[in-house]
DNA sequence: TTGTGTTTTACGACCTCC
DNA sequence: GGAGGTCGTAAAACACAA
């Protein structure tokens, strides 16, 4: 085994920092990974793998509060900052790097699930005010069923009370037809009343009450 | 104690920029 | 071409229920 400068660092930082890393002190028997993977630029640096220097260890809290605060200074980590750190913290300047690569990464995947909150919240109101505007539209449209209801009703009455009356020619409704709806065909289960509505002019906005109010006068 | 899920550390592959 | 970035993932460390 031919251990790098880099290794060499590691054993004396090992030495200052007992718990941040931990000696594997080369042994008969090594328990096998759990899964395979490449071996490391390091580990084939120190040998056949099995006796690697090192095994990875969490951070100390001091450590980890120093390089959150560096990290919330800034996100990117340049060389100079990143060896000042190190030195700092008794760490390998590529265990800073890498820090600060997993921590953008966090910092990421936490931007993406508040940005995808967001959303849904704001989704979530458009749901509820869809629903809120159709039970909306299903009330003004029973409104108005009942209002031509009335219509057809006290135009019976008028007809049936003076057949020759003015005003029974003016509203022109016979019996057994529908013409008093004018252009629409209205079925008996009232299915075509989504289509009986009269347009409103060009440019003009009315709200429910408003709209409801001018079909009835166009009606009339 | 152990099985299992989650978090953290570390790395390889690939990309971009200077 | 090298430095430093992201992305995906392996594996150690850790948390915790059963």
């Amino acid at each position: 085994m031919n251990p790098t400068a880099s290794d060499h660092n590691m054993a004396f930082i090992s030495q200052l920092y007992p718990d941040v890393y931990t000696h594997i002190v080369p042994q008969g028997k090594v328990k096998p990974p759990k899964r395979r993977r490449k071996k490391s630029k390091r580990a084939v640096a120190a040998g056949d793998g099995s006796n690697c220097l090192f095994k990875k260890r969490k951070l100390t809290d001091e450590q980890m509060n120093m390089l959150e605060m560096s990290f919330c200074d800034e996100h990117k980590l340049e060389s100079e900052r990143k060896d000042k750190l190190a030195a700092e913290l008794g760490l390998d300047p590529r265990q800073v790097a890498v820090w600060f690569q997993n921590r953008r990464a966090r910092w990421k995947n936490k931007r993406l699930e508040d940005e995808y909150n967001q959303l849904k919240s704001s989704h979530d109101n458009v749901v509820v005010d869809k629903c809120r505007l159709e039970s909306e539209v299903l009330q003004l449209k029973e409104q108005l069923f009942d209002a031509e209801r009335e219509i057809q009703r006290l135009a019976e009455r008028v007809e049936g009370g003076s057949s020759n009356s003015p005003v029974s020619s003016s509203v022109s409704v016979e019996h057994n037809e529908t013409s008093f709806f004018g252009d629409y065909k209205v079925e008996e289960d009232g299915d075509d009343y989504d289509n009986m509505v009269y347009p409103v002019p060009e440019n003009s906005y009315i709200d429910g009450e408003e709209w409801m109010n001018y079909q009835l006068n166009v009606i009339f």
